[in-house]
DNA sequence: AGATGATCCTGTATGC
DNA sequence: TGCATACAGGATCATC
């Protein structure tokens, strides 16, 4: 389950590699023609002049003004190394070896396609996409303010990437553990303090992931073949039965916006459902 | 317009 | 052992 800090970490391993060399060829294997993968064969020809990262979404801008966006999914992999099945893009690029880059999905939740830079219509969770978690315009008064203006829980605004880039299902439960608020808390009931403690507790856990090149549960994989190590240092997520590091409580999992969470029942205590009153 | 739920997709785990 | 079923979730779309 690819997040920021596990994007950033192949992005990391990529702009080396590719930045500078020209695209000969670009094409979709093994993927039905669809939105998920478009435009790919305008790629050949141009020159790859760097490697960027918005949220997850990796960012590669062409000589010719376009730009591949590639995302990984769910279960995206990125590597020079062929795969035996789910292949779904192949670059070959000028250069030595290793020339080409291989895109493998199982899963197919991932795209790559090509634009005009900065041309996003048909990305809307990246048109959309809040500021980068690590960029100074990124407040406290600005996250603060942000959630002042949901009514809705916590945990589905922020994995909505509109408020702030990044976060995913891991990292959010991580975030929210470490600052002791419940996931189903009506995010306009987040106080100005705790949101800045979130902001800060959120920046440190996607620093040290990076650290650690992500969290690796079964198919995330750096483009060098590695796992990330990330995974031993969760405090609840995947760890639902097993003591709260903090105060020992089991650590329950529930689900919130049809996804998978995890919380410590007693550091972060459900929020009083307010029913309305006649 | 904001919030909610269904949907995509297949490898892995679980149950009988 | 084999088969059926459940589960995992990021982004998108439909619906209210």
């Amino acid at each position: 389950m690819p997040e920021l800090p596990e994007v950033e970490t192949v992005r990391r391993e990529l702009e080396p590699w590719l930045t500078g060399r020209t695209i000969r060829i670009a094409r979709r294997v093994e993927a039905p023609p669809g939105p998920k993968y478009r435009d790919l064969e305008r790629a050949a020809g141009q020159r790859i002049l760097g490697v960027a990262r918005r949220g997850k979404f990796l960012l590669v801008p062409l000589s010719g003004g376009d730009e591949l966006v590639l995302h990984l999914g769910m279960t995206g992999i990125l590597s020079p190394d062929p795969p035996t099945q789910h292949l779904r893009v192949e670059l070959a690029l000028s250069g030595p070896a290793p020339d080409r880059l291989y895109f493998r999905d199982a899963r197919r939740f991932g795209r790559c396609l090509v634009v005009r830079a900065g041309r996003y219509a048909a990305l809307p969770t990246l048109a959309a996409l809040g500021p980068e978690p690590f960029d100074p315009a990124f407040t406290d008064e600005v996250f603060a303010a942000s959630l002042a203006r949901s009514r809705g829980p916590i945990k589905p605004l922020l994995l909505s990437q509109r408020v702030v880039a990044g976060l995913g299902n891991i990292y959010v439960d991580e975030a929210l553990f470490e600052v002791g608020v419940h996931p189903l808390r009506p995010a306009n009931r987040v106080t100005p303090s705790e949101a800045g403690r979130l902001r800060r507790a959120s920046i440190a856990i996607l620093e040290r992931a990076i650290a650690h090149r992500g969290t690796t549960f079964s198919d995330y994989r750096t483009v060098n073949g590695e796992v990330g190590a990330y995974a031993a240092r969760l405090s609840v997520y995947a760890h639902e039965g097993e003591p709260c590091p903090r105060c020992g409580t089991p650590i329950e999992k529930l689900v919130v916006g049809q996804r998978g969470t995890h919380v410590c029942p007693r550091c972060q205590p459900k929020p009083r459902t307010r029913r309305a009153r006649k």
